[in-house]
DNA sequence: TTAAAATAGTGGCAATTGCCACCATTTATA
DNA sequence: TATAAATGGTGGCAATTGCCACTATTTTAA
């Protein structure tokens, strides 16, 4: 069958939806999901983060972050510390477990990019990227 | 805050999310979902698909393209034709109502595309495509 | 300073998706 | 030809996500 991925909203589909089995799968070992395993990275990225700010840094609903850092803590990955100048906030931090599993995430989403990538030459890899984080920061930009 | 989608990870979350949102809102007034959408998309593309070709072309699960035919189905976009040759498989085929839907979808699509692109210049434009296209070729290869 | 608006977070519901076990039919093989 | 394997499809369950309505707190404005 020639032409699977025949138009680019296809291809960004297929492209989502397999790099988060991926994930998944690879994830399985340290009883994350994908979702989680985003969540963790994110937050030792920035070492701490309220959920309003990692709602916004990955574009996701605050009600899936409230959910996903709940069950982050319920497993030990995440604590949160009121904040005591806005009673209104968490501050969201990793414990040991996710430091523990933070650079195993980060190798597993650069060898799902080497591998949508390989056909490409490494010009062509640089460029994708970069194209990649252009349509996201434009699709963002068109949010107001 | 700079650098919101810093990783081609993220990016191609954000795009995915972004452009089913899109799709869901303009698709509302014919009462169809962005998933329906698209399976109603391909099986006008085609004219004529079994479930299992659907499934190989979208590169989706057999059961959610079960699923969304069934609905399709019930809300007469679909009509299932059993195969006489074999008894295992239907013949989905598109109903008036679909015809109807078609050009707008399509249309709908090339405008989701026209957003995250915005920003590119008609050549960045037709290789992010290419790349785009290449990238999902490459993951559905690596099944296997 | 009080009332209104904005902000941070929660919980419920529905749609999408993936995985699994399962059934029926067809094809391959011993 | 009988049996095993492959194929096409269904239904259940769980995770992810988006939307909405809601609460509590903080900020703004009258």
């Amino acid at each position: 069958m020639p032409n699977i991925a025949d138009s680019p909203f296809k291809a960004i589909s297929i492209l989502y939806r397999k790099s988060h089995i991926w994930l998944n799968n690879s994830c399985a070992r340290y009883d994350l999901t994908a979702a989680q395993a985003v969540v963790i990275l994110i937050v030792c990225d920035f070492q701490t983060l309220t959920q309003d700010e990692i709602t916004k840094r990955l574009s996701l609903d605050k009600s899936v972050i409230a959910k996903t850092v709940n069950k982050l803590e319920e497993t030990g990955f995440l604590v949160r510390e009121q904040n005591p100048k806005d009673k209104r906030t968490y501050n969201i931090l990793p414990t040991e477990k996710a430091w523990k599993a933070y650079p195993f995430i980060q190798q597993q989403i650069d060898s799902g990019l080497a591998q949508m990538t390989q056909r490409m030459t490494a010009q062509e890899k640089q460029e994708f990227i970069r194209l990649l984080m252009l349509a996201a920061e434009t699709t963002l930009a068109q949010e107001e």
